[in-house]
DNA sequence: ATAAACTTTCAGTAATTACTGAAAGTTTAA
DNA sequence: TTAAACTTTCAGTAATTACTGAAAGTTTAT
């Protein structure tokens, strides 16, 4: 494959891996800054990407660092050299750890609050409506607990090595 | 607890399942209507869910027509009433397979589509990038399988009932 | 201190997504 | 066939989210 055509596929790669990230609630454009990163041999700085993609500096700089804050991409800096250069996790399932933990994090966290503090209440058990409310918080929080607890032990970073096999067992 | 003090509850309960939902790609209207025919006793029509929820005509057609796409809710009609009612899927196993099963429909196959289509080619060896590229869309690509094989196997309707153990062992 | 090299912020704007409500469409009954 | 009861559609608008680019901020070297 000569280069010309190379430049083309890992373009549309970049653009398609944007719009599957938009399917999960990561926005277009951090998606195709972590699939450039994820291809790049060396770290990249940030007007590097900007010029990429196409993109403001102010867009480049705030999806980097949410990318930092995800943990998915990490800052570099080399002595002697001011500019910050930025590198991606590439082991896919240590990348599929961190975003376990992530979500749980986010997501089902905050899930769990809501629900524990709705079916701590008292209900009246004479009426079918606040008992079928009791029902379905306590299940849905015994759900997510469950959930929450199964991310956990799959975002342990020192079990990367062993999740392809436990996944694969099901 | 009166009852009050129950609306309330309750209307706080299904206006934070629908923030919640937006942290999920679910709208926060489709996820809300959710929650309310979650808690329904019976089977609901358009105009009760429009009324409890303050929303027009057209948002609830859409989102209930979307919810059933999903297969999250169910359509309910009686005899001598042409009026159509919503039912929801109350178990929250059954509703976990049946969000699983759908999810990997509309964004892991896309995946796997766009992935296989990438690493199909044939590369320059010579080329450290474009090596690279092989490696981490062949490496994605096995994870996204096997990602979809897992899924599907929890997608089994019939495990419903076996996957709360199945989870909590791993 | 000054300036160069770089990063961050944020007000304004663009793009996307969600919602409304009235009109059009459909089904059933008489 | 008409009309009542209901559902669907969709053009227009509102709300939300993402992006730009210039200005302000920071760090380092001299």
């Amino acid at each position: 494959m000569d280069n010309e055509d190379f430049k083309q596929l890992k373009d549309d790669f970049i653009a398609q891996w944007g719009t599957l990230g938009s399917c999960w609630g990561i926005n277009r454009t951090m998606a195709q800054i972590h699939a450039y990163l994820m291809l790049a041999v060396e770290p990249t700085d940030t007007n590097t990407v900007m010029d990429a993609l196409k993109i403001s500096r102010g867009n480049a700089n705030s999806n980097l660092r949410d990318l930092v804050g995800w943990g998915l991409i990490k800052r570099v800096t080399y002595p002697g050299d001011r500019k910050e250069y930025f590198d991606a996790e590439k082991d896919v399932w240590a990348m599929f750890c961190i975003i376990a933990r992530e979500r749980k994090r986010r997501e089902i966290d905050p899930a769990l609050n809501l629900l524990q503090a709705s079916s701590s209440k008292s209900f009246n058990k004479r009426d079918a409506e606040q008992q079928l409310f009791l029902k379905q918080t306590a299940s849905l929080t015994e759900f997510v607990q469950t959930a929450s607890t199964a991310l956990n032990k799959i975002a342990r970073a020192e079990q990367s090595k062993v999740l392809p096999f436990i996944v694969k067992r099901l």
